[in-house]
DNA sequence: CAGTGGTCTAGACCACGGT
DNA sequence: CCGTGGTCTAGACCACTGT
């Protein structure tokens, strides 16, 4: 009946897990070369773009190495990516039905560490804005928030009143892309946090520290505290 | 001189920072209805599939919702996104020059209680099989592992012998593909960890909880506690 | 039903980076 | 140099979903 009958058409998606079941299958070895897109394309009988989309993807998800020129590769180590999403604090709060709450502990401007301007890329004696500052919930405390702010990159941030803006919201709002450094840990509560945020000295804490950059200077340096029991989840 | 002049051509990444930037000054509203692919690819003076790709990726990155015939939203709650890498806790530590090892504390099968049955979406009264480990570094207590493992769903590891390859490794190797959720916080420990881990009791531990499924089944939910001063970093 | 995004194609040129 | 992936194009058809 049909003559000019073409193969069914793959989607990316197929083509993406035909291939990560190859990697699985250790038909594709780890660390070896695997075929080039044309190739690709031609065995599975749809366009190179197709087949670059579905490598792109698996690559994006962290088993293949791709380089021009070099080709692509499975990687040795597959390395499993989560993508967590950062919440703003005030947003978090609200949407769970509580009412948010921001208290300005502190704001000192002068000089800074030396460890911390080492951190930072920056010169020693460096005068840095160091601001703390809690947020609440229901007003009870839910993150102590340990920040330093580099005016030499952000110099407005100086005639900003943090007792009605939280430094957080008013960089999201005022400085345009930055891309930085996130760094999860537990952290023991010191005696000084403690009495801050309402629980007991040495209890453990959650905690988010996040570098960021704008066009090579440091812009801030920012260290939250979760109070106890504080979880963060994500689909894998 | 030259009569027919193409505009200088926009790579998609220059459409994406564009679209950003509208999206930071408010020129794109937050909830509101952007412009059709067609449109901005009139504006850009390039194909739609390259506005396509640009506003996949803001897409990705949580800017923007789109839906088909719905058209693209700027989302209301920025919220950004992270992706950080599960380490494969052997390679994590050979990769950093120490010599890794493992050890199980105890291997039980046996009913499970309730409230985690509860939570697998299992009957009340389904057996489990209870692992719990320690990882070394370097000889030293790095990670415990209490995991719990449902073999109607990988019946296979009742016949592994957990002693020689741990139950993370065997699983990766051997069950193909998972979706899970990912629950990150800090624990403190108990006394009987401490005492397995060598540390002080109510030590902050950061602590990684993985419950993955295949095939609408659960398949395990192990919860990982590293050494206290563990830390993951990743780009954001 | 109709508008919008999702995807595929065939071809082309370019950028990077091994050899 | 030259092979490989990265990207763009113009056009087409499809899938989903709001009206």
């Amino acid at each position: 009946m049909c003559s000019e009958q073409r193969p069914a058409a793959l989607g990316w998606q197929a083509i993406r897990d035909e291939g990560l079941r190859r990697i699985r299958a250790r038909e594709w070895a780890p660390g070896a070369l695997i075929p080039h897109e044309a190739e690709l394309a031609a065995e599975f009988g749809c366009a190179r773009t197709t087949v670059n989309r579905a490598l792109r993807a698996l690559a994006e998800a962290g088993f293949l190495e791709r380089r021009r020129k070099g080709g692509t590769r499975v990687v040795l180590t597959p390395l499993r990516k989560a993508t967590l999403q950062i919440p703003i604090i005030r947003q978090e709060v609200e949407e769970s039905g509580a009412s948010y709450g921001y208290r300005l502990i502190s704001r000192n401007l002068g000089p800074a560490p030396d460890a911390l301007l080492q951190r930072l890329a920056l010169r020693p004696g460096t005068e840095l804005l160091h601001v703390r500052a809690l947020h609440l919930r229901d007003g009870q405390p839910h993150v102590y928030e340990d920040r330093w702010l580099n005016p030499s990159a952000v110099p407005e941030i100086l005639e900003v009143d943090l007792e009605l803006i939280s430094a957080n919201e008013w960089l999201v709002q005022n400085v345009p892309y930055t891309d930085g450094e996130l760094t999860l840990s537990a952290v023991s509560a010191t005696p000084e946090v403690a009495a801050l945020m309402g629980c007991t000295p040495g209890a453990a804490l959650f905690t988010m520290e996040r570098l960021t950059w704008k066009a090579g200077a440091p812009v801030t340096l920012v260290t939250q505290s979760y109070a106890p029991g504080y979880r963060v989840s994500t689909s894998i």
